[in-house]
Parts: structure tokens; sequence; C-alpha cells
RNA sequence: GGCCUUGUGGUCAAGCGGUUAAGACGGCGCCCUCUCACGGCGCAAUCCCGGGUUCGAUUCCCGGCAAGGUCACCA
């Protein structure tokens, strides 16, 4: 057979020689052990945890080494394009401080562009043309029907589905049969002729997993669709050969075409780049676990956290210390680091399936939002308040110095100790919410409200705004005396049966008759910042709402 | 089903022939001048199973089992 026709009559018209892509994209020149990394999303502009997850080892292994993180624009399906996807993924990636040095809508070095695969059609198909001319791949005119009807049989017969072997039809079509289809105007996809036998196993170093073995590939997969674009097996040879890629780090899921990619990059006569294989990330579904899913799973979302104002900085240091089993370790040791000067490695990366914990992560964000400014924090908190909050949460922000007191408060500034009582944006603007806003419900009280009614009449008789913490505290013991009540939780531990109840019971009806919850930061202080009108107010109406408005 | 990967407390995990089998999160208990938060102390909880190899296996080998991934003109 001649194949110099056929790839004339399949791929017509003169091509840039592939010495010239060689030349037009030559290797970098970057130092030793630089590494050339990459992000290479399809453009559907969903961008979920399993992405950053894969873009934060990327973004580390790339910059650590002194290499190049790109973007590559994997937009060889139609079916999947969004508008406005890639700067989605861009500003997303960004929020967590990944950045690229050069690549789709980024600008930088242009040299090995165009960064996305539709505008690559030329390339590929010159290779597809050589791989023709050389007997390595050949047309396929077999219809999806038909391939349906063979993998059907294959399953009946409990056979290995796919295209290879015998089953290959197309494979050793005769010259003429090949042109007779050609003629007849009958689409066909370009397949690789593979010369793999499954039988032989080889053994491939990972990044990530370390030795693993792999079966020769034998499918004769396609690699130009009959749309005369690349399937991705071929685009990502092509494409991480010239954009001259060391290190490709990649999910589990494609350890399986491992043995294509091996054999593609054998035909095309190209160095192979290293591959890691990272593990996905899993959630618990009833008995088993399962990979986290799109549809599903709302917290693979990048989206969730933004919206219920996770700090950026938090996620990432998770998701860092799923990445790498030595970073907790190292982040506790340093814990004001930079964390860019984590000696992050893929030989440390977790081999098997990590289950996502959202507990770990409320912890980690409680710490690193506890080591905050109240400005910084007032910052994040607006910023959020600002795209998801509601009005009465923006209201908050109209005095900004109360915010910073507020703020001061709930993180313990200035005290001998941190709070730790937020952990997302969402969930403190809800915390400090009684400070701007009149309880409209109270938590439950331990104390009879007859009994209550009494120790809220004492304070407000005996309320003096002007009182220090000491002073103030003196007087709750007072009210606390006057009514049954232990002034010493000393003396009430010792003798509980001798007492209403102790000063903590006291504190609790002044605190939820202010605050309408029973757990806050210190008292004496929030009336200060509320101030003395509110304060009385507020008794007044716990007095009425809160106690049926019972005297005595 | 074939192939590949993985199997240490509930979760993330150190460990890589001899350890009281680290640490973190979570849980529980105690302590900490009023609660909470913070902090401190403590407790419970783990080497998938079965064979080898070895004086000795969580660690090495073999075989099971389980989980996950993958078997497209999607990436």
């Amino acid at each position: 057979m001649n194949y110099q026709l056929l790839a004339e009559r399949l791929l017509p018209g003169e091509y840039p020689s592939l010495a010239s892509f060689e030349e037009k994209y030559p290797p970098r020149a970057l130092p030793k052990g630089a590494e050339v990394t990459r992000l290479a999303p399809s453009p559907t502009g969903f961008i979920h945890l399993g992405n950053l997850f894969a873009a934060i080892a990327n973004e580390r292994i790339a910059h650590r080494s002194g290499g190049i993180l790109y973007l590559r624009i994997e937009d060889t399906d139609l079916k999947r394009k969004v508008d406005g996807a890639v700067e989605a993924v861009i500003n997303a990636l960004k929020y967590f401080d990944i950045r690229f040095d050069e690549g789709a809508e980024i600008g930088g070095d242009e040299t090995y562009a165009p960064w996305y695969q539709r505008g690559r059609a030329e390339i590929y198909r010159a290779y597809a043309k050589r791989l023709i001319e050389e007997g390595r791949a050949y047309p396929c005119f077999c219809t999806e029907e038909e391939l349906e009807l063979l993998r059907e049989e294959q399953t009946k017969k409990k056979e290995i589905t796919g295209y290879y072997g015998k089953y290959a039809k197309c494979r050793d079509l005769s010259e003429e049969e090949i042109y007779r289809n050609l003629d007849a105007g009958k689409p066909f996809v370009i397949r690789l002729r593979s010369m793999g036998n499954p039988e032989n196993k080889i053994k491939f170093h990972d990044e990530i997993k370390g030795e693993i073995t792999v079966t020769e590939n034998d499918q004769d997969v396609v690699i130009l669709k009959s749309d005369g674009i690349p399937t991705y097996h071929f685009a990502h040879a092509i494409d991480d050969h010239l954009m001259r890629t060391t290190l490709v780090i990649r999910g589990e899921e494609w350890l399986a075409s491992l043995p294509i990619h091996i054999e593609l990059f054998e035909a095309l006569g190209f160095e192979r780049p290293r591959y890691g294989h990272n593990c996905s990330l899993m959630k618990q579904d009833g008995e088993t676990r399962r990979k986290l899913s799109k549809r599903k799973d709302p917290e693979l979302s990048l989206e969730f956290y933004r919206k219920d104002g996770y700090f950026p900085r938090a996620v990432k240091v998770y998701m860092l210390t799923l990445l790498n089993s030595n970073f907790e370790e190292w982040y506790l040791k340093n814990p004001d680091a930079d964390l860019n000067e984590f000696p992050f490695k893929a030989s440390k990366m977790s081999k098997s399936g990590t289950l996502f914990d959202l507990d770990k992560l409320s912890d980690i964000s409680k710490n690193e939002l506890s080591k905050l400014s109240a400005e910084q924090m007032a910052a994040f908190l607006r910023g959020w308040a600002e795209e998801f909050g509601t009005e009465a949460q923006r209201g908050f922000f109209a005095d900004e110095e109360k915010m910073l007191r507020v703020l001061s408060l709930c993180m313990g500034i200035g005290g001998k100790k941190r709070r730790k009582d937020f952990t997302t944006a969402s969930q403190a603007m809800e915390f400090i919410r009684y400070f701007f806003e009149r309880p409209a419900a109270y938590e439950e009280l331990r104390t009879e409200s007859a009994v209550c009614a009494r120790v809220l009449k004492d304070f407000l008789a005996r309320y003096r705004y002007g009182d220090d913490a000491q002073a103030w505290f003196a007087s709750v013991k007072e009210i606390a005396a006057a009514n049954g009540f232990a002034a010493e939780m000393k003396d009430y531990k010792a003798n509980p049966q001798g007492y209403r109840g102790s000063v903590a019971d006291v504190a609790e009806i002044l605190r939820i008759a202010t605050t309408g919850k029973a757990n806050t930061p210190d008292l004496w202080t929030i009336q200060q910042i509320l101030g003395e009108a509110e304060v009385r107010e507020r008794a007044e109406l716990a007095l009425r709402d809160l106690c049926g408005g019972e005297d005595k």
C-alpha cells in the first residue's frame, strides 16, 4: 500500500515540516532542575476542589524549582465549551494565590502559543499525516452504531472491549476498500496502529506512586476525530512535547490511559515527560466512599467555599496538608512563614484517596482567622458581605469604629489569649449579630422567670456604665447574693444545696438578656460597646419579653 | 468482568524487620478567677485476612479480600 498517497488523500495539502515545529518550539532555556508543569482544563468554567488540588501541586513544583506553570485549554470537545470559562478558572485560582507564568489569557511569553488546542489543529494534523505515511495510523470508517454493536458483542463474550487486534476491522482494509469508502464520501477517523501486546508488562516510575507496572497498549485508539480534531491522548502527547512540559501532575483517573500515552510518545518519537498521578478527593457515602462528584456534592465546588466565606488561605493550607504529609508538621513549626517556603515534593504526595474532612478545614479556618488583625478581619468580612451578605449585614459596617471594637473583642485582641470564634465569614457575621441587632429570640434560661425578673430589676437599679470590669463584676456578685445565689463559685461548689444557683446563673441571665445568647465573649466589654442606653433598653425588653413582665 | 492503584484509630497520617505504633482533626472527661472561645492535662480508639521468610513481622514474599479508578470519535 502506498501510504504516502493515502496520507495525501486523507489530509491533503502542504503542512509545515515536523522539523519546523521543533525549531519553532525549542527546548526551554531553564536552569537545571527547573520543572515545566501545566494545568490543562477543558473550558467548562467549572473549577472544583479536585482541580485546585492538582493546581496547587503543579504550581508549587514549578515555582519551587524555578520553572514555569502554564495554562493550556483543552477545547477539543465543543460540547464542553462555556463562555467566560477561562477567565473564571484564572480568577478562581488567583483567589488561592495560584498564578500562571504563561498561557491562555495570561500573556507572558508567547513562544509556545497558541494555548487553545483548537488553534493548534494544523500541528496535530501534520503529525497525524506523518503517522499515516509511516503506516502507524490508518483511517477507520466504522460508525458509532457499529462500534456500539462491537462493544455489546465483546461484553457478551466476556472479552475485553475496544478496537484492537481481530476486532479492528479497518486496520487491514485493502487499498481498494479504503479508496472505495473515501470515494463514497464516508466519514472517517484516524486511528493509531498499535504495536503493543498487553501480555507485556512495563515497569514505570511514577513521581507520586513510585514504581508501578503498566500493561502495553494494544488499542487502536482514535487520534483524529472525524471532524479532524485530535482526541485528548493525541493532543496531550504533541502539546506536552512541543510546550516542553517536564512533569505532568494529573488525576489518578488518567493512570488507566497511561499505556496509550506511552505508545503515542514512542510512535511520535518524542521523549516523554515524567508523570505523577495524584489521588482523588473522596467522600463518605453511606457505607462506602467515592470520588467527590460535581453533580452530587456541592462542597466540591469552589463557589461553595466562597459563598460560605471560607478564608482562602485556610482552604489552601488544608489542601497542602492533604497534598504533602509533612506539611502539617512544618506548618506547626513555622506558623507565620510564607506558605511558599514549604519544600513541596511530589514524592510526599499521598498515594491513596483521601476523604474530604470539613471538620479539619474548620479547625484550620479558626486558626488562620485568629491570626488576622481586626482591620484585616473587617476587610475580609466586608468583602464577603458585599457579595453574599444581606442588606442588614452590610449595615453592620456603617460604624467602622464599632466594628473594629467588636472584632477585637471577639478575636481576643489585646487580651492574653486569642479567641477563635470564627470559622467562616457567614458564621462570623451571625456570631457578631447581636452587637448590631436586638435579640429577636432568647436562648433558654436555667433559672425560673420570676427570679430572672428580680435579677434584671436589680441590675437595672445598680448598673453604672462607668464601672470598670472589676466593679461591674462586684455588682453582679451583689445581685447574686441578694437573690439567693452564691456570689463565689467556690462557695457554691462546696455547698450546692445551700443556694438557688451561683453567680454563673446570674451572669447567664444578664447575658441572655443583652445578647439573646447563653454563650458570648466577656459581657462587660459587650455592654461597653453597646453603650448604656442600649444596655438598659435591652434589659427592659428582656424583662417584658423574656420574663413576661413579672414583678416582685 | 479485564487491567491498574490503594489498604495503620471515625478522618488525615508518621513509621519501612525489634517502637510503650508519633502527631493533627473529631469524640469523651478534668482543670482554667461568670458562660463560651482560647489554653492545659488526660482517656478511648488503629496495623484488612490467611499463609510463608525470619530468633522476631505493621514493615519483606505469596495468596485472598475489600475499596477506588478505568475500559468513548469526553477530557
